[in-house]
This record gives C-alpha cells, sequence and structure tokens, in this order.
DNA sequence: AAAATATCTATTGACATAATAGACATTTGA
DNA sequence: TCAAATGTCTATTATGTCAATAGATATTTT
C-alpha cells in the first residue's frame, strides 16, 4: 500500500466533528430555548474553535441548528433529536453516502464504466450503500444522546480497548 | 452544503478502476499462465494506461496480482478470482473500510474524542464498519465475475436508469 | 537486433481539507 | 448608553492527496 493511507469510505474531520457538536447539542436539549455556547462544545469535544464555528453555521443553513446571538447566545437542535438522522447531517456536511457516485439515490452521477446498467461492481456497492443508509437513515440524534448515556453508566470492559 | 459534493465514504478514482481491471482479469481467469495487456485493459474500461500501470503495479505488491514482461507480456491474477475479496482489495488500495480509523480493525488509530471507549458515535460507526466489512469480504472477484456475466444476459430494465 | 511490453521514479496541476484571521453584527446587562 | 461577550461573514493559507503525465529503463519474444 501507498504511504498515505487515508481510507476509502470514511468520513471526513469536518463530518465526524458535526457529529460531535450535535451530539452534545441533542443531549443538552430542551424544549425551551436554552443554547449551548460554542466555546462549551469546543472545550468539551476538543473542537477547534473558529472551524467549530464554520461548520455550525453550515449546519444551521441546512435547518439543523439555530442560533442566538449576544452575550448569553449560543446554539440549539432546530428540530427535536428524535427527528433529526445522521444521514441528513452527513449528506450535508460530505455529500453522498454512497462510496461510488453512480449507486447514489440523492447525488447520482454517471460513472466511467463501459455499461453502467450491467455493470457488475456497482451492484455490489448497491448493496454497499443500502446498508450503510440504513443505518444512518434509521439512527437519530437521540438515539445517539441514549446510547451515550447508557455508555457513560456502563463500567469499561476490556473488550472496548480494541476492537 | 458546500460547493465540494465529492462524498463522505467514497471509493476513490483510483479504488474504483483497480476494481474495475481486477473484474476484467477475472472474468478471463484461466489455470494456464494466459496474460492480459494492460492496453486491453484500458481500453476495454477507458482507463488511463499510465495511470492503470501504477495501479497494476500496486497490486502485484499487494500479491493480488502477477505480470509477465517482453512482448507477450501482460497481467494476470496471482490468486484465483475465488480467493480474492473486494475487502483486500480496497484495503490494500485506499486503507481501511471503516468510516473513522477509531473503529477500524486492521487501521486503528485514537481520535480526539474525550472518551473513544464510551463514545456513542463510535458505536454507531462500528454497525456501519460491520455493515460494510460484510459485503466486502463475503465478495470475491469470482462473484463478482458471475454476476456480470449474468447482467450481460439480462434484458435491460428500466429500473436501473435510475436508482 | 528490433519491437512490444512491463517497471520504476519523479513530477505536476488541480483541488479539497482543515485551520486561521480579521472585521462586523447582535444582544445583554452594568 | 456603552462595554463585553457572543455569533456571522468573508478571505486566506498551509498542507496534503488525488489523478494524471512523463521519461528513462528492463525484459522478453520473434
Amino acid at each position: 500500500m501507498e504511504i498515505d493511507s487515508l481510507g476509502a469510505m470514511k468520513l471526513s474531520v469536518r463530518g465526524e466533528y458535526a457529529l460531535r457538536a450535535l451530539l452534545v447539542l441533542g443531549r443538552d436539549y430542551l424544549e425551551d430555548d436554552s443554547v449551548v455556547r460554542i466555546q462549551a462544545i469546543s472545550d468539551q469535544q476538543h473542537i477547534p474553535k473558529r472551524f467549530l464555528e464554520q461548520i455550525l453555521n453550515d449546519l444551521k443553513s441546512a435547518g439543523i441548528v439555530e442560533s442566538k446571538r449576544g452575550v448569553a447566545g449560543g446554539y440549539r437542535l432546530h428540530k427535536p433529536p428524535d427527528r433529526i438522522t445522521l444521514a441528513e447531517i452527513i449528506r450535508h456536511i460530505e455529500g453522498p453516502l454512497a462510496p461510488v457516485s453512480c449507486v447514489s439515490e440523492k447525488f447520482y452521477e454517471k460513472c466511467s464504466c463501459p455499461d453502467e446498467s450491467r455493470c457488475a461492481i456497482r451492484s455490489v456497492m448497491k448493496e454497499v450503500r443500502d446498508s450503510i443508509v440504513k443505518v444512518m437513515e434509521h439512527t437519530t440524534l437521540a438515539d445517539l444522546a441514549d446510547r451515550a448515556r447508557t455508555l457513560e453508566q456502563e463500567p469499561l470492559s476490556a473488550s472496548d480497548f480494541m476492537i
């Protein structure tokens, strides 16, 4: 293999930060209009603050979060956490969930293979896509927050060190 | 979303070319030592020849293909197509199959989140990883070649145009 | 010896990513 | 009313990878 080893089907750091930030907002979500400061998220999740600004701003334009300015300002989810799926978040931040664009539902692009409609690779990639989407569409920020709460209460198991 | 839209969990073009080239070698595989010329693969799959050289050379160092030099030279699979999985190929060309390195079996890397062992995102990403790996480990070049043969015999179905 | 092929190493242009920076707007509350 | 703390917006930069290209070399067959 090359020196790089960056990874094939990988989330960018930006996408990872987005998920981490939204997990915080999902956990702290209340029906009133309380907000969480960027600085708090940045501290808690070790995310560069200025970079996080951009990401949250981006998520705002997607209608996923909303913001309040001023001295008591900050961010909150724009809709309840059980109505925000991981698929929605990642599609906005990164684009297609599919491993190749020719099997993407939302971002289809023709590929360069000789006959796309009879491409065996494409047909396997469709399976991969479906299995990724199944998890991502099914999991909401509320699920994530629940899971986080559960994990916090559990003792550390040895099997969690290396997987 | 940003202007880019390159995609989150995507295969690189290099990886796609590798699969397409290997599919050709898988289909043409014979027990004798017959080889396929780079030029033939390049023509058939519309892959830039010089780029394909690099990719095949890389696959050779992985023990996936072997080559024969000289005027009747070319490439062939180093082992039977039913013993080469897509996972093996992509891991060599691109690295981890996991969406985040902290859930990778073969390329584990620590991530920057506060407590990896209790990270809810990680636990979801493990599910994603497992479902990707399940397909990739299970599918061999022989499966791919079979599938290609089947697809070629089938009439074009309308549903194959847009998915 | 000539022709056709693979091999190796280096380099390039384009692009995206991740991060940084500075100027600005808004809100609160002292 | 002003100052302080926050979010907003627009640029810019450093870095790195990807995809492709190029040139010189080695090997094999005829």
